[in-house]
DNA sequence: CTAATTGTTCGACGCTGATTGAACATACTC
DNA sequence: GAGTATGTTCAATCAGCGTCGAACAATTAG
């Protein structure tokens, strides 16, 4: 019935997603108390939006621990995500989340553990 | 063996502390990514040095996890503790802890669902 | 159509972390 | 001295999280 030509048809059904003004501030605390999750921050931070795709991340898990840590990052909202054919793409939510939480990126990104 | 008239007698050992600059980034956000830790750090911020006792605080745990909690703060370089007679006085790190992570104490204790 | 790629979901496992109650240690008070 | 107040430590419990392997779904490639 050709609604409005399916905006994008998705690996399955559309993520979720979680604007970070309804993250609260543990949530959001915990989401980066990974190291894991720290590491896919620090490299979406790196990387032009829309570039990276989820398996692209050179962590040392399976993927289902990476899907995982995704929906942990994309609940927190820390990324947003995009289905492009089977490949789904990742954007760090950048402005919101530094409105949300002013510095916090800021201070994983920049840390000199990193 | 008078040896140096010490210090202050404690309520036991004088707690180990952590400096700030030997906490990872990972041990803070998973510090003060909880609810009852938040809260201390908080009535801590709004409270003047070593004026808070451990049992001072308005919390809804026992005795045994609020001495968990301050353990927790203090290895992540958050809390300052020291020993006056039986009880045991709290300082927040600010300056030192502000150093190593900037931003992440305001962020915290500034959020809006305080 | 068949096969390969990308990612999610499910069940299970192990580990860490928060909590409690009881026992203990220390210091103050009477 | 005995009794009280303040915290710590221990053992046990319980919930949650990170991880894996396997099964599944959707898309693309041949």
């Amino acid at each position: 019935m050709a609604e409005t030509a399916a905006t994008r048809p998705s690996h399955r059904a559309a993520p979720s997603h979680t604007h970070p003004d309804e993250v609260a501030l543990t949530a959001a605390l915990a989401a980066l108390a990974d190291p894991v999750r720290l590491r896919l921050v620090r490299e979406l931070a790196a990387s032009d939006e829309w570039e990276r795709t989820c398996g692209s991340f050179d962590v040392p898990v399976g993927k289902a621990a990476l899907s995982h840590h995704f929906a942990v990052l994309r609940d927190a909202g820390v990324v947003e995500q995009r289905d492009i054919g089977r490949k789904r793409t990742n954007r760090l939510r950048r402005p919101e989340f530094d409105r949300r939480f002013p510095g916090l990126l800021d201070l994983v990104v920049n840390d000199r553990d990193g």
